[in-house]
DNA sequence: CAAGAATGGAACGGTTCCGAAACGTTTCTA
DNA sequence: TAGAAACGTTTCGGAACCGTTCCATTCTTG
């Protein structure tokens, strides 16, 4: 793979990306879903509501139906900060870690085909 | 960039391509959409509605309703097929062409910044 | 201690998407 | 030529998501 991803190249790892994600059966999450979790997974902690809110450039309730979402595949949770009673802590969980990891794999192999 | 995508490499540049794509105000299409506008786009015509079903596994509705979606945005546009009037080809037009040249360059810029 | 700010979430109405089923048109076939 | 098949679309009820607004809780500050 040359260095930069070509015009065509680029566009040929996001449509295989996408035709692997839309064609199995697995509910597949928004570009707004996808970029919440990847933030929580790179970025360093703490995650705030307000914080991914800001970055994004969207507003609160977004990223809470986004965690609600989430939550319910087990890729996020929530917990109270005890420190600052007001905020939510987003974190981490064995399922999301391994969400991103054979979204990672995929990429990955893609790529490789090219 | 190695050859191939690390996972990291591939999961931030996953993260940094759908962060510009939410943080622009540019209504962003779904993984669904986006993935037939490559299909129109990177594969060679004629294009049906039944085709590109089938290929997505997805039902025709599906299929349906993004070209409703796309077609609003000039993305793609339709056309009765002369020789067999049951079919609708489906077309490229200048704006899909602009729309993919764009995230092509976007693809190139992040992956060129890992 | 009282007033205000900050945070996350709930409520609301509107839009979009989904799968399943039915439909109209066109072509094939027996 | 009549009936079956193929194609794309529409319709339907249900679900998800959106932006806006408002609210309860918690903290900060004067």
């Amino acid at each position: 793979m040359p260095y930069p991803l070509s015009t065509a190249q680029a566009l040929h790892l996001w449509h295989d990306v996408g035709l692997t994600q839309v064609k199995d059966d697995e509910p597949d999450l928004s570009v707004r879903q996808m970029t919440i979790l990847l933030s929580i997974y790179l970025e360093s902690p703490p995650h705030t509501v307000r914080g991914l809110a800001a970055k994004l450039h969207v507003s609160k309730p977004v990223i809470t139906r986004a965690l609600d979402a989430m939550g319910k595949l087990d890729l996020v949770s929530r917990r109270r900060d005890e420190e600052d009673r007001r905020n939510v802590l987003i974190q981490r969980t064995v399922g999301g870690s391994l969400y991103l990891e054979r979204l990672a794999d995929l990429v990955s192999a893609t790529s490789e085909r090219l």
